[in-house]
DNA sequence: TTTTATTTGTGTTGAAATAACACTAAATAA
DNA sequence: TTATTTAGTGTTATTTCAACACAAATAAAA
């Protein structure tokens, strides 16, 4: 019986984070090209190496702020990708991570910097490695999420329309919602507050703004719930 | 930038198991207790260690094998912990497993060699490091999984009873659920057989015996479907 | 100033799914 | 023969879900 923690190999550990944005039409991804080899000039997720002391969770969130500037980014452990020859360079086992951020607010500079550039998900090219699958994984996953959880308050502005929210599960989802069957759906949730305030930009008539009630929200988040659109 | 694989810290990488078997009545764990230290003579779940030219899915397999004799277990990653001090002897990640068996045609012997016990979930012993976490995980991926996947097949005798099958439901919801509306509801699922055969033993009247029909079973597997019980 | 074009906002209704509910049938044991 | 136990079986009310259309507000164009 192998009980001996000295005799066991010990393995590089990635992880890979799918940033998931929203742009109120398409949900995207953000991408860097690769600057160095193996798969150089090759589009790919961001990633990093886990280090020594760190917890995985901790780690997704440096590599998260060191790519977009942001701290405190909603995020969630997806899968643990061990394929032997995922890596090229050396045995890697990589954890992926998705996260949402708000397009908007994001650094422009650090993407500069990175190369990176933010994909829809149906136009997003061929990755390198098994980063692809992974991004499958993530969809899916969001998909998933919508059902259990509140979802937009990390990828909307802090105010927006009903029909950006609708757009937001759309795309999400990849299909087309009734619009008063959202609505209704979204109002029993009782989690936005309709503000006093009408958006005149994407419209003639206007539509009225919204927020989420944080707390509400962070409630929902904490205690899932059923949502079947 | 980091892109020197070299320069990176290596882990080393644990899999632990969630053995989940059914005895008509409870839900069970194998559990086993410990032979060595740290926590020699505490209870715990089945692990080991990752090889270095060793896929994780592999691994696991390798594992239950060990602990139970089988081949071709159910089984499914569950979530990759991490924390610094989970395993005080060395830093350690461990990537858990859940996995479903037969708990009557599974190896005495070995579970004698390994000071393995089934426990009922609500009757099992405080485990060792972060092993309680990883069981919660596993009890309510497992309620997910019910609702997405059909059930019953890894778990079950290969000839069962209807009553059978509800308290297996009933044992991984934690809930009761009404025999008929149950009854109805799976057999919309349209993966049993119904034998032509009764099981004298549990009743005086008797009852009908059932076996999956295994090529529809497989088919729901791969396509999800949604069981509300 | 009037007309046109565009997007918002709003309820009802039929269909489907779900949850609640109780009695008879079969067999063995007393 | 009677009593006991568990199996087997449908109906109904309630709830949820999906489909559906038109008027109101405004800006732009005529």
């Amino acid at each position: 019986m192998l009980n001996s923690y000295t005799s066991a190999d010990k393995v590089l550990l990635a992880v890979d984070c799918i940033i998931f944005g929203f742009d109120n039409e398409d949900l995207k991804i953000l991408l860097i090209k690769r600057d160095f080899e193996p798969e150089k000039g090759k589009w790919s997720l961001i990633g990093g190496f886990l280090k020594k002391d760190e917890v995985l969770n901790d780690s997704a969130t440096r590599i998260l702020n060191r790519y977009t500037g942001f701290h405190d980014i909603y995020m969630e452990q997806l899968y643990t990708f061990s394929e032997i020859d995922r890596d090229p360079v050396e045995r890697t086992i990589s954890v992926a991570y998705y996260a949402l951020i708000n397009v908007e607010n994001h650094n422009e500079e650090l993407i500069q910097n990175y190369n990176a550039k933010w994909f829809s998900i149906n136009e997003a090219p061929k990755l390198i490695f098994d980063h692809d699958k992974m991004l499958k994984h993530a969809i899916s996953r969001l998909r998933y999420r919508t059902s259990t959880k509140p979802i937009g308050f990390e990828l909307l502005p802090e105010k927006f329309t009903m029909r950006q929210l609708q757009k937001l599960y759309e795309a999400i989802l990849s299909k087309e919602l009734d619009k008063r069957n959202f609505i209704s759906k979204i109002n029993s949730l009782d989690i936005l507050i309709k503000l006093d305030e009408k958006d005149m930009l994407s419209s003639r008539k206007g539509s009225y703004l919204y927020t989420f009630d944080k707390e509400k929200y962070e409630e929902k988040l904490m205690n899932d719930f059923v949502l079947n659109l």
